[in-house]
DNA sequence: TGTGCATAAATTGCATGCAATGATTAATTT
DNA sequence: AAATTAATCATTGCATGCAATTTATGCACA
């Protein structure tokens, strides 16, 4: 079972060389995100080796990475885990979400030009149409691009690559935010309070809704990944 | 030339066995961070290794560490080099800075127990002490305990952590805060705004104080880098 | 039957070596 | 003389191998 990973046919269009171990930290943090390598999982060296049908020198390198992504973790001679996260640790996490979130719109609402406010409120109406024509499909689409929007008004990368590094390690505790029915409309409520306030200037107003509107959608998804730690326990006894 | 790295002096105590690589990390972080090695140098393998007296493999770990860390990082093919910045991604991390911190001040204003309030408030009379005193030296000192009572008040680890991490990104570009005479008072008058919304609980009030003042300390550090990068230039010369 | 020790198996971490890619220099041609 | 090409050199990146620490298992003894 040796999943390609070679970039010999895809490598030489981009230009730039990928390096073998980059490329396996990627996949490797890829499966961590979308939830096919769950918490707790030991990711061996050798077996990681054998899958991809590289030597350990690579894949060790790709797991520190994985690591300092904050992804994974080593311990002291048990190899390296997939994070496995308190209900606390969790909780900070997504506190410390909101105040991100809450300050990239503080600046966006400051700093965004004509041209990107017009964006953003199109975007927003296109969602809220979209919404009201029942596509719920698409909400998580439009949710995106209505965040990165506000990140890309901030004019601030660094503070759009501390949100973006934030957003990957919670990836694996945030699935099925919009499950909840009524959370829906909820949210698209709230994006239109931060919209109005990011319109008119109101920094500290644009502050304050998207903090509430992150800790709301965080309160979901850790009320969520508590009800699911329990049948997930287990990977931790046997592997 | 060979640094005595190998920790095998002071390793057993701890009781946590270092990583020969993770003690190279540590100390080539901190020659960045120190400023003993200046932005834009190159970080060779060989010449590390031997240096050290180690192989190229735990150098090369210990140098992806370092660019994971964002204190230096990776070109295709010319190596690794001390991260280089640019005026305006600078300015981008100073104002992220002094929103994580903002962040931090109201979550302390809102969170801190009533020692933690205590404990903020005569650490920052004994600084205010000093200063009055004309104990400048010691000041710094103050200014971090004063700072890291706020993380600690804000009871949130890994917004402590982001604020540690970006603190330890810009370091190797802010020697020399307090060196303009006036500052210290100045810091410490916007230090005492600072504590009363603390202990007062006004969340907004925090925020806003602590992102005026590290904006102030950050405009400083900023000019100070501005004058100092023609003459370290030329390293970005021949790359 | 339970505990303690010893041995064996496995895993991590470091060293060495080789191959391939890119950069630099020199040489040749126009 | 300048530009282009070729060749050498340096550096990175991957593979293999070994040593050391750790953990698990089995056996002996109390």
């Amino acid at each position: 079972m040796t999943d390609q990973i070679r970039p010999a046919a895809d490598d030489p269009p981009g230009g730039l060389r990928r390096s073998l171990a980059d490329t396996l930290a990627r996949a490797i943090a890829d499966d961590i995100i979308e939830g096919r390598l769950l918490p707790g999982v030991r990711l061996d060296e050798h077996e990681l080796a054998a899958r991809f049908d590289v030597s350990r020198t690579p894949v060790r390198e790709a797991l520190g990475q994985v690591c300092a992504m904050g992804l994974a973790e080593r311990r002291p001679n048990r190899g390296v885990l997939v994070m496995v996260m308190s209900e606390a640790r969790l909780e900070e996490m997504f506190v410390a979400m909101a105040e991100l979130e809450a300050a990239a719109a503080r600046l966006a609402a400051l700093h965004m030009t004509g041209a990107e406010r017009r964006g953003l409120e199109t975007l927003h109406l296109d969602s809220a149409a979209a919404v009201r024509a029942g596509a719920t499909d698409d909400y998580a689409a439009f949710n995106t691009r209505f965040h990165q929007a506000i990140y890309a008004g901030a004019h601030n990368s660094y503070l759009e690559e501390l949100v973006g590094l934030t957003r990957k390690r919670l990836a694996p505790f945030r699935r099925a935010q919009f499950n909840v029915l009524g959370r829906l409309a909820s949210s698209c409520e709230e994006h239109d309070r931060m919209v109005q306030a990011i319109l008119r200037g109101d920094a500290e107003a644009a502050a304050a809704e998207t903090r509430a509107h992150v800790l709301t959608v965080s309160a979901a998804s850790v009320a969520y990944v508590g009800t699911r730690a329990r049948s997930t326990a287990r990977s931790d006894q046997p592997v």
